[in-house]
DNA sequence: CCTCACTGATGCCCGGAGTGCATGATGTTT
DNA sequence: AAACATCATGCACTCCGGGCATCAGTGAGG
């Protein structure tokens, strides 16, 4: 096999046509010159210059296999400066989950900042409840996470990114759309409920609790996903806790109403990663949200 | 600048993941490896493996190298294939002039050849005059001509392609249609002709000068190219001496009529190549036309 | 808690490859 | 014919890469 320096020697030689320039280029002498360009023939297997004593010239398979040398040695010069960059985290591959409902809050923002900061990162992008980017991150099989608390410190660090307002969503014309005040848990005594499943979307559940404490019967439902809730909702299916951003979603036919002023930055958004974190991409990604504006909570 | 046997060491240490493994896959020793690797490190600015005394992984700089040193080892492996192919004819660039009427007699079938026998080789077409391809061969930017004699055996190198029959060609409805022979030279006494350019169409100005010697004065038009000389036939401004092959044209409103005998293998198609051509693929194309049928004259 | 086994790193020496200098071979120019 | 230009070759030296022996750190098992 052949040695780059061959290739490069053999650049030089077919650029100049000239063994005593050519080596002169490359800093060296004449005949050690001649002798690797022997030894690159002998390793292609194949006359690369066809040379007596007054002039070199290419042969059709040297032309060839300039093409091929010169982009082996480009690469060869590229791969390093992009290893660099990777290390760096100015380029490389980012693998962000989300939330359904972040994705309707906070992301466009986020990826504006990590299109500015990060221009030649890939980014993978993976819709997951908060559980599950819990284990992907674990299992490195994501970078970072936008996800709710609570975060097991031991293994991962994070950062709050957003609190928004926590809201009440009722059908149009239902009775508590009439109230002109915020509502309370005692207003929702006795009314059908959507409620959060305490396993895939134990955040909103336990947020729900808080502000309604339950009585047995009034759960008409058990959703995990904002969507779907808002949707019920709509459906007349019942009244709902949501993200104020869920306002955002579009869908017709219901209202958000206002709570106590307790619930009005009740909603987390954290930035989550693993400790010991190998890519380098996500601290400058934090670092860049850090310094970039602070991602303030929608106004619906 | 590292060496591609570091980035073999490189793959096989990513590979494996273990240094006593790699080392045994590479036919050397461990030690020699890590001090590879250390090499490589070095040369690329980054750290490409994380490796306490217990385990050994790739760090992300190291996983986005990976990809590079892979593919630069498949050049580097490729290259040399690639030039011996090139150099035995079976890839490369192949230029081949040809002229206007061989375009429509003989060039579709050749072509086939060439796909077949020579699958790799790229073909570059141009259409010249035969004086044009002769000079283009001579400064090298041409391998192969499809052209008309004289050759010139000092500097070129020939084979007889095809012969084809010199017909005359006259309007629809002309006197000389009437007749149930084949027209002699005499025949012509009088009539206007479209005739060849001496110096852009020797051999075919000769072909007519030696089958119809001309009068002073009947000579219609003088022109270089058979389409042209078909289209003023048709278009009533006289008759001319064309190749049985023009009849492919599809020139609607002309009769193509026989001469006698002595026309009947009358056109000649060589190709033509320089001597000490370069183009390995040049002899491989002849031995394939060589090989594969004759080229015959085309059935009208 | 100690020992052993495993793994990568390091010290040392040797052989071979690459380099420079001097020179050869050959064709061109004056 | 002599001087010149150009690539190839002989020779000595240096340095790099490889193997052997060994070190150092860590996890497993008694």
């Amino acid at each position: 096999m052949f040695t780059l320096d061959q290739i490069r020697s053999f650049i030089a030689v077919a650029e100049e046509l000239h063994f005593g320039r050519a080596a002169q280029r490359l800093n060296m002498t004449q005949p050690p010159l001649s002798r690797q360009i022997q030894k690159l023939e002998k390793a292609v297997g194949v006359r690369l210059f066809e040379r007596d004593n007054r002039k070199v010239v290419l042969t059709i398979a040297g032309t060839a296999f300039l093409e091929d040398a010169r982009s082996l040695l480009g690469s060869a010069e590229q791969a390093p400066i992009t290893a660099r960059r990777v290390a760096r985290g100015q380029a490389g591959l980012l693998r962000i989950g989300f939330t359904a409902a972040s994705g309707f809050s906070i992301l466009g923002q986020l990826l504006a900042v990590v299109e500015d900061a990060l221009p030649d990162v890939d980014i993978d992008l993976r819709e997951m409840v908060t559980r599950e980017q819990l284990a992907a991150l674990s299992a490195g099989e994501l970078d970072i996470a936008l996800a709710r608390p609570p975060v097991d410190h031991k293994h991962f660090s994070s950062r709050l990114l957003q609190t928004e307002a926590l809201r009440l969503v009722a059908p149009e014309r239902h009775p508590l759309t009439e109230l002109e005040r915020p509502i309370e848990g005692k207003d929702l005594s006795g009314m059908p409920l959507i409620m959060y499943s305490p396993l895939s979307a134990r955040y909103f559940y336990d947020l729900a609790i808080r502000h309604a404490p339950i009585q047995h019967g009034n759960v008409a439902h058990t959703v995990s996903q904002i969507v779907t809730t808002v949707s019920l909702v709509a459906a007349g299916r019942g009244v709902a806790f949501v993200p104020e951003s869920a306002s955002r979603l579009g869908i017709e036919g219901v209202r958000h109403l206002q709570l106590p002023a307790s619930a009005d930055h009740a909603v987390e958004l954290h930035a989550i990663w693993r400790r010991g974190q190998r890519n380098p991409a996500v601290h400058v990604l934090l670092d860049a949200v850090a310094k970039n504006s602070t991602f303030d909570a929608p106004k619906a």
